[in-house]
DNA sequence: CTAATTTATGAAAACATTTGCAAAACTATT
DNA sequence: AATAGTTTTGCAAATGTTTTCATAAATTAG
């Protein structure tokens, strides 16, 4: 391997090497079958002697593909989400794109910010989390015509195909098993639910649920808590030591439950059969916590699988390929952290 | 907002809406302080009529900065490292730039690749997790003559300046706390090392430490442990269910550590006065669990920024800005999982 | 051994920008 | 009102590729 003394190898560089034009160069990248064998080697040592390095920021100017996604998500430190662009990197990883990552930490106005920046890199397609966007953001991506997939939720008629789970089918499912199991105190903690479709979807639907079953959570009851292990705890401490307390708890997600789950064990109550404690998403750790908890499986993986997939293919053919919205259902697991009342 | 009817605007679109020329309409976006402020309107004003977005890749191929970074991690499915990613992110986007993102799954010849396809797209710098890869990938760096920090381990003669934790010193800190303990009788439970340069470095120094002290681990309390909660509490449970169990058990993180507990519980052990069990990392929700667990911390959150910080430095002023390493020390964290042997 | 095909290569234009240089348009000064 | 000095703008070349079209080389047919 001979160092390349000069600055960066460019086709030229390469193309002068090996004694060829550099449309020749470019033909053994880009159509390699059209080039003698003779050639192909010389271009191929010549490349490996100069060290060359393909510029696709020259190649994306032609109207090639930048090969790039833009994924933009509110947080990866929410477990469950970094756990979906994880799937959705290697679903487009196989096909040879490479994502862009940001993130917006539920402010609506960054994320338009994020996404013009996104289109300044000519991405060949964007992905946003959840339904619910600002205006400015469709229309840029209206007007931009570049395909877009709508991660993690799904509804029907939304603006783009969104390929994710339905909430408030999860809501229900969760409420509905704690009412059967016959519980009528209930308690709900939920994450603050500005900038968080997701969140208040659920938290609507549960409490439709539970009215239209006769039952109305009571206010103090009625938690608004931080997505944080340490937060729920607190909180669900404060809940259990009251003389009066539920005879369940349905969280928001599973985070909640978890700390929810300790603050019942560090307030000594034994769960399930001094209160129920619910939580929805079914995150890593969930079936392995100590009760195993009862909540309803949102399958990231498929979610950003799917994504991904639909996405590259809209992109690779975008006139058959603009698919339309795929719901990835929900789907209760009972597990030990629910129990009939005393 | 008139929608524009045409394909999308170039730079040339824009000047002849606003009937400057095109070197008129770059300055305005690159050096606006010398335009004219009429100038300037107008031009504004064309680029809002028009729904001009810059073209980012024209630019680069001009030796302008790319406005991108390259991060390469193993998977975000360890929280830890999603963690790292959100701190390096924010770091970056607060002074413009984006990041590609792609994992290798510690697929040594992936991660060559991948930093392949990062120059391709000609990223102003690159990280890349642990200290430990190919040769191949260190000679591609070395050519390119690119920015790039090692981040998450931190050691003094790094190839590259490395910005993280000392994981000899985080292994050491707890393996002589159990040791301080009374503990004479450890099993370990480690995560498998191929590929895996932080493990690898944490498992030998832990036993180095124990062996030391005269401890010698037996080799069925040598664990080797895929991560996953689910995994770890497995093999705990198998662990303590032996007539002969240890009286401490030392995971090589915390999520192992977090199965463990709940594999102690699940086998009807009380942590810690039936056996002690303590973790590495100081992970989200290992504060909270019950008992909350005994651990070294590893500041993912300062580690990330840190070396956001130090890569941003390095390509914005690339003489002086090439700073060194940087050690983020870690520290011991003692909680309720750890208690003298009964 | 030519002529007719087919295959392989090169020249030049195109892509969307930036930038050095020079010209034009102002201002200030006399 | 003319000159000198500044500020603002435009022209054209440059950036690293791809691609169309044309040409040269190789192959096949007659």
């Amino acid at each position: 391997m001979t160092a390349n003394k000069s600055k960066k190898a460019d086709i030229i560089t390469v193309a002068k090497a090996a004694r060829v034009s550099p449309s020749t160069v470019s033909r053994y990248f880009n159509h390699p079958e059209l080039l003698k064998s003779a050639t192909r080697k010389r271009i191929d040592s010549a490349v490996r002697r100069t060290g060359y390095i393909r510029n696709r920021a020259a190649q994306t100017i032609h109207g090639i593909r930048s090969g790039t996604i833009g994924v933009l998500i509110p947080t990866l430190d929410h477990a469950i989400f970094a756990e979906v662009v994880q799937a959705f990197s290697d679903a487009v990883a196989a096909q040879g794109f490479t994502i862009l990552l940001a993130s917006h930490g539920y402010d609506l106005q960054r994320e338009y910010a994020i996404l013009r920046k996104f289109l300044e890199h000519r991405v060949d397609g964007v992905v946003l989390t959840g339904l619910d966007h600002d205006e400015a953001v469709f229309q840029l991506l209206d007007s931009q015509e570049i395909p877009c997939v709508l991660m993690w939720n799904y509804a029907a008629g939304s603006r783009y195909p969104s390929i994710g789970a339905d909430n408030e089918q999860a809501g229900r499912l969760i409420a509905e098993h704690v009412l059967s199991l016959g519980h009528r105190q209930i308690a709900c903690m939920f994450p603050p639910t500005n900038g968080n479709d997701r969140a208040l979807a659920r938290r609507e639907i549960v409490l439709t649920t539970l009215r239209s079953a006769g039952v109305t959570v009571r206010d103090e009851w009625m938690l608004t808590t931080r997505y944080s292990i340490s937060d729920s705890k607190e909180d669900a401490k404060r809940l259990f030591c009251q003389t009066n307390r539920p005879s369940a708890l349905i969280c928001g997600n599973d985070i909640l439950a978890t700390g929810a789950l300790y603050g019942a064990t560090a307030s000594g109550l034994i769960v399930p059969s001094d209160v129920t404690v619910v939580g929805i998403g079914d995150f890593k750790g969930s079936s392995e916590i100590e009760p195993a908890l009862t909540t309803v499986r949102l399958p990231a993986r498929r979610i950003g699988h799917e994504a991904g997939q639909a996405l590259v293919t809209a992109i690779i053919d975008p006139v058959s390929g603009a698919g339309g919205s795929l719901h990835c259902a929900p789907e209760f697991i009972g597990r030990q952290s629910s129990a009939p009342p005393a």
